[in-house]
DNA sequence: ACCTGAACACCGTTCAAGT
DNA sequence: ACCTGAACACCGTTCAAGT
């Protein structure tokens, strides 16, 4: 019942999974959804686009994630540091959508740019209810802002290399918990 | 009295300046040399091999921007917010050159790792000293990862478009004011 | 040691045509 | 409305050969 659209996105997501961004080939994405290397061009404007279609079909995933990590949080505090644990392990788990989702796009689609709306709506939401049960100090934009940018942050650099193997350096994870506890201190 | 490999090198970065990633064709990386389509394989292994390269001497220069900044400053809580400060500026007058150093190489080159490395203790360096004159409290391997991820990170998500354009989420800027007081707080 | 030119396989995109 | 097959321009890489 799934269409020939959703099952390009489908075939390019798992090709982005397997082998990397240089195995997503719109003759590779075509075979797998059992079309030609060019039914792409019916559902989509060119590559860029259906690589966005994945990526708002990641960051929707991910918006999901964290808020259901949050809803089963016991507190307000645990709420936001369940936020951050959700994202780092989202992205820890899926290195290549995640960088895909934060790639800059030469094109504003409308579905993509919602999809970025959702996630970071759903990371915002428990500095919004910390803030009103006064757990933190801070503007809840500007906290959650800082947490945000620091896993994200955090990941993108234990991604790349550029964390220290020796142990010298923090973890994502000791980022997450580092930057809870300051805020709410 | 530049050889052809720095001259390769070069070209690169200039054509990546100016058209994006995808815009760096060896054919063209060769000709804006005054060499051949194909003299890269001289010097380099691949197109990833010379784009490392690339990287690597950026990451250099990311450091000596670093170094200076802090040296110009006046007290040791003044040092990591120029460090800070150093690394956003660069980063947000060179997104497609931040972008690719911060990407996950498939090789290990040992410059590339060295560049790094230089990058990494530039960052780190105030936090050391810091620590040393008591300025402040958390190990300074720990508070210097927190800061760089911060910054990164807002740098990141704001390059790729993922911070709010309506004012309700903070700048780079914002960020990375907030984390260095809330770590000297 | 360093470079060139031809060649190969592959890819994104376009186009005329099919149902 | 949706898809196909051929074709085009372009790119990374290899190879035989040149100095």
């Amino acid at each position: 019942v799934t269409s020939t659209k959703d099952r390009l996105v489908l075939a390019a997501a798992s090709l982005l999974d397997e082998g990397g961004p240089e195995a997503v080939t719109l003759r590779e994405v075509g075979r797998l959804a059992g079309v030609s290397h060019n039914a792409p061009y019916k559902h989509f404007a060119d590559k860029e686009s259906l690589l966005a279609a994945v990526a708002a079909r990641e960051l929707r995933s991910l918006a999901g994630r964290v808020d259901r990590a949050c809803r089963s949080a016991a507190s307000e505090r645990a709420a936001i540091e369940a936020a951050a644990v959700a994202y780092a392990r989202w992205a820890l788990a899926h290195p290549v959508r995640f960088k895909l989702a934060f790639v800059r796009w030469g094109l504003d689609d409308p579905g993509l740019g919602e999809a970025a709306t959702l996630a970071r709506s759903a990371f915002f939401r428990p500095f919004l209810e910390a803030a009103r049960a006064g757990v933190i100090a801070l503007h809840p934009a500007r906290a959650a802002t800082i947490v945000w940018a620091s896993v994200h942050g955090a990941v993108d650099l234990h991604l790349s290399g550029h964390l220290a193997k020796d142990g010298s350096t923090a973890t994502p994870g000791d980022v997450a918990a580092d930057i809870v506890a300051l805020l709410t201190a």
